[in-house]
DNA sequence: TTGCATAAGTGTCACTGAGACACTATCTAG
DNA sequence: CTAGATAGTGTCTCAGTGACACTTATGCAA
């Protein structure tokens, strides 16, 4: 065995002691808006990559975990607390950086277009909503950090209840249905979608319609406090 | 918006940098060997937690990946080159080192039993192989990586070809049913677990037969070269 | 008011994969 | 050559999935 031993004091002395490398969180934040999966970018001001359009991200106080750090951020471009958060990857080449080695733990957020008090038009010049197919040229790897967020979305969305996030607190199951097909990028059969449901018992109706200009008005929905081991044990999966 | 942008320079100047903290790596090391699921652990020789059992870790060196310190790691506990290693989850709560600040990078590796050179007897005082159900005090969050890794594990069993790190060249079909069974820790019915193979068209036999003991010799097999994603495609899954 | 356009909502059938289950084949050792 | 041991194989039932078309409820304009 080696003589370096796993963690070691951040001020304290040690023999094997390696420099410290800044650490950051960048944070994927993602919603459906306007019928389009969209990714919040913010303009960067200095260098490197000055100009060039990045994640959200920052460096983690030495107080806080890495998941309020991503969360803070999180609050600071959009506004919106009480988010899904989930830990996604950790970037750490060591050229990722060209100034010198930064490590970054990179998350996605899944935040609901309603619950989220920007628009493209009311966010300042230095963020903005994009579309994810349509984006500008990226700083650092952040790329890659939207592709491995939009895979691991995609994949959980089909056997979790991770697009629920999504959703204001009432819908109709065609908004749901069209949420699901802007993430997954695909059309999905109506009637397969609500016989799934149904099965899983996920969502109620609340009694209510709601009239989007001619035809048939709509039930209104809401979810079910549903809990996610229980519906694991069934067999839980949500791929249509 | 707020002033702090992603990736700081290590050693340049920034008004809003704050301190750089230590990066760790530590790696769940597993295999099945004696026909239980094991892991590495390595006694501590420093505080805190001096004498207690830690999984294989140690710094970032500055010029190396994650995956680089992860995979030096490993092969210092075990020998193994050539291993299959992947990125488990990132821990950075602010008191999970009594010491300070440490975020560290777990990882976890799949390592054949035959190409480990480590059995319990051979190593020396301070690593050795533990079964995942009878486990000492570990140090740190390392209970926390280790129960995370099997979760992952167990998982990605179900849907990936990850138990196959776990053979040797050629096997017999009962032993990587065996293999299966002590990773899930549960029962699988053989003509179900064999017509399942033959239908992903994950091994061929090689022609030879091995006898142990009495009763009639077992047909080896290998594994063939299956692309992931081709499988994916196929609708790939391997719940037994 | 009528009817036309629009969107919501609903059921069936065929196929495939999964789980449960028991016997035959081939070898070794005495 | 016989007994004991392990390897290897097929069927049936059930549940979930995908494909598919018509009826119902409303708004609006003639």
């Amino acid at each position: 065995m080696n003589q370096t031993h796993p963690d070691m004091p951040t001020p304290a002395p040690g023999a094997d002691r390696l420099p410290p490398l800044p650490v950051t969180v960048d944070t994927v934040i993602l919603t459906v808006l306007e019928g389009r999966l969209q990714v919040v970018l913010v303009k960067r001001l200095d260098e490197p990559f000055a100009g060039q359009w990045a994640l959200p991200g920052g460096f983690v106080h030495p107080t806080e975990s890495l998941e309020s750090a991503a969360r803070r951020e999180l609050e600071e471009a959009t506004g919106a607390g009480d988010v899904y958060l989930e830990q996604l990857y950790t970037f750490g080449a060591p050229d990722r950086d060209t100034r010198g080695r930064v490590v970054s733990v990179a998350y996605f957020a899944l935040v609901a277009a309603d619950r989220c008090p920007l628009t493209p038009h009311r966010l300042e010049a230095e963020a903005h909503w994009f579309w994810v197919k349509e984006l500008p040229t990226m700083a650092f790897d952040h790329l890659d950090m939207l592709q491995v967020a939009l895979q691991r979305v995609r994949t959980k969305l089909e056997y979790t209840t991770l697009g629920f996030q999504l959703m204001p607190e009432t819908f109709t199951l065609q908004e749901l249905q069209k949420t699901y097909e802007i993430i997954l990028d695909r059309e999905l059969d109506k009637r397969n979608f609500r016989r799934r449901l149904k099965l899983l018992d996920l969502v109620e109706a609340v009694g209510a319609k709601r009239a989007e200009g001619p035809g048939r008005p709509a039930e209104l929905y809401r979810f079910k406090d549903v809990d996610f081991f229980h519906l694991r044990e069934k067999g839980f999966f949500l791929p249509f």
